[in-house]
DNA sequence: GCCGTTTTCGGCCCGACTGTTTTCAGTCG
């Protein structure tokens, strides 16, 4: 069992928990305990093996026991017994916005309502507002609720499908008949959310995958065993493809599950103008997908069974002979960040594809806490690993005073920082330190320190924290008297939104960028991939007003700090060159560039 | 349920906002 799977089966005890009205310090218990699981750099079965469960932070006695049993056995009786006390499905219900634990446990007393269908039922048939201390605002907002939860349709954060993605890779090159694996479909891409992982396969007749991956302990049901295609339910319930074909057609599958269908099509249309079969270009369905793509693409030109003699073999064929395909048709090659058909193909034409920035160019990261505030770290533990990351520079921007769950700093700890930052700054070589903060914007648009404090940082973040459902016109004019302040350098996450959970507050995503470039200010890229935020379409619109972006992780310990992966795939998303990436740029271009030292 | 003692018990992030009430519980960051 891996800690992941860990992790989430102790948040599901203490979701169990706090609906069943459990002691909330024992339900938070649970939760810092996957907390610390997930974030854990060895894994949780090393520690069994060597008896030491209870060395891992926030792991006592009881919970050890727990795990063991996890380990030992694949299941755990407290949860099953949990699960008979709890309807699992009120779980989903706790996402919807204003809808906790206190309220979902009522709901399914008085209503017996175990699950969104029944909530939403329930609260088109008015049934909600009859319950002790609910009203017609709590039933719209669980109908507000449900429907965001349709658009998500069960999709998942990159940030899990990638590592998992990886991490299957890896199992999949050690199964006997496999030559070689690519990730492919929406992952590949890069979409922030997706709906399930696709992997191309080389394979050899004689392989393992399907009897291998069918018993893997992670996979929970197999739903579909072909020849050529393996699709697998996993425990954590993501939708797992694996298409495997023969050395030939590797290439083509991978272009063909990698997407998107909207760039496909783009791309048979231009070899129809050139006068080109999709069998010239060599891009013709894969038998396994040919029923499908009918109803996809609706393209019934392409679809014909392959013609394995017509189709040129292409040396070595892998990640790289997807060139061939775009060379046929007179094209450069487009990485797959930019297939959406979002103008890569026109741009691939005119030979105008931007030089994307990548991790290597990012030199720096502007957006971090340490246990000044609600950070795991102290400021030398993050400069450190973020010099063996290879960064220059970093901004330490803790959260100010008005943030109280979050330990904001006083004055007097903004002074302490700022000494022990001058005093590591002299210590440390090959990194510099910024003395930074991330400070509030109030609701009525003004900052959380006075303009005396604010001047003497070496950079400045303002973000919305509170406040999060006023109206556009109040929020833009509270972003925007943050926007026009002449020390805020850059805009954190500008819509607030947490992928899943919340939605963008009330702003105009346009009206900020060109507020940013009226004003000089940096736009941010929050690389969490709980956020990423601004998203991809919002970057490449700022890169069109000219606006700086800085990719930040915002990281709250070390482990985070890797995220910046993520925020680089956002802004290749965008179309981002290194030059619009401001933390690409070296110190003193950087430093020159904030508003308040031009 | 964990932790760290002042070592077997008491503290653990706390205050504002919202929707429901008419004094407050629940939710959220």
């Amino acid at each position: 069992m891996t800690n992941l799977e860990i992790a989430w089966t102790l948040t599901e005890m203490a979701d169990l928990l706090e609906l069943k009205g459990e002691a909330p310090y024992k339900v938070r218990a649970y939760r810092r305990a996957a907390g610390n699981i997930k974030n854990l750099e060895e894994e949780v079965s090393n520690f069994y093996t060597h008896g030491t469960l209870e060395k891992i932070p926030g792991i006592g006695k009881n919970l050890a026991a727990k795990i063991s049993e996890l380990l030992r056995t694949g299941r755990s009786t407290f949860l099953e017994d949990l699960r008979k006390e709890v309807p699992p499905g009120l779980r989903k219900m706790l996402v919807i916005p204003g809808l906790g634990t206190r309220s979902v446990y009522q709901i399914y007393m008085h209503l017996g309502v175990q699950t969104l269908a029944e909530l939403e039922k329930a609260a088109k048939n008015k049934q909600i507002r009859k319950l002790p201390g609910m009203g017609t605002k709590t039933e719209l907002a669980i109908l507000r609720g449900i429907r965001m939860l349709k658009e998500e349709q069960d999709k998942i954060p990159l940030g899990v499908a990638l590592p998992l993605a990886l991490m299957l890779k890896d199992q999949l090159l050690a199964i006997q008949g496999v030559k070689q694996v690519e990730i492919a479909g929406s992952v590949r891409r890069g979409c922030e959310m997706v709906g399930d992982i696709d992997l191309v396969a080389k394979v050899t007749p004689d392989n393992q995958v399907a009897a291998v991956m069918s018993g893997h302990p992670q996979v929970k049901e197999v739903l579909a065993n072909e020849p050529e295609r393996l699709a697998l339910l996993s425990n954590l319930g993501f939708k797992v493809e694996i298409i495997m074909v023969g050395s030939e057609e590797f290439a083509s599958t991978l272009l063909y599950a990698t997407g998107s269908a909207a760039h496909r099509q783009k791309l048979l249309q231009l070899a129809a103008e050139q006068g080109k079969t999709a069998r010239d270009i060599g891009f013709s369905t894969p038998r396994w997908l040919a029923e499908e793509s009918k109803v996809l693409t609706g393209n019934h030109e392409d679809i014909k069974q392959k013609d394995k003699n017509k189709t040129k073999v292409i040396k070595n064929p892998g990640l790289n002979e997807e060139e061939v395909f775009y060379e046929r048709l007179g094209l450069p090659y487009i990485v797959p960040e930019l297939r959406e058909d979002r103008g890569e193909i026109e741009a691939a034409q005119k030979g105008e594809l931007p030089q994307l920035v990548s991790l290597d160019h990012i030199v720096g990261d502007l957006h971090m806490h340490t246990n000044y505030s609600d950070g795991a770290e102290d400021i030398k533990r993050m400069a450190m690993a973020a010099r063996e990351r290879g960064y220059r520079y970093i901004a330490i921007t803790d959260h100010s005073r008005s943030l109280v769950v979050a330990r904001g700093l006083s004055i007097e700890q903004i002074k302490a920082q700022r000494a022990e930052i001058e005093q590591l700054n002299q210590e440390l070589e090959d990194i510099t330190i910024l003395a930074g903060i991330e400070v509030d914007i109030l609701k009525d648009g003004s900052l959380d320190y006075e303009d005396e404090i604010l001047k003497e940082f070496d950079l400045v973040i303002a973000s919305v924290h509170s406040g999060f459902s006023l109206e556009q016109d109040r929020m833009m004019a509270r972003v925007e008297k943050a926007l026009r302040h002449p020390y805020v350098d850059i805009l954190g996450h500008p819509t607030g939104r947490i992928l899943g959970r919340r939605r963008p507050y009330a702003v105009d995503v346009k009206r900020i960028i060109e507020l940013a470039a009226e004003t000089g200010t940096i736009l941010e890229i929050n690389a969490s991939p709980d956020r990423l935020d601004l998203n991809d379409n919002y970057v490449r619109l700022a890169k069109d007003y000219g606006v700086p972006i800085a990719i930040n992780t915002d990281a709250h310990d070390l482990k985070r700090m890797g995220e910046m992966e993520y925020g680089v795939i956002t802004a290749r998303r965008g179309w981002l060159e290194p030059k619009d990436v401001v933390n690409t740029w070296d110190l003193d271009k950087l430093l020159a560039r904030l508003k308040r030292n031009r």
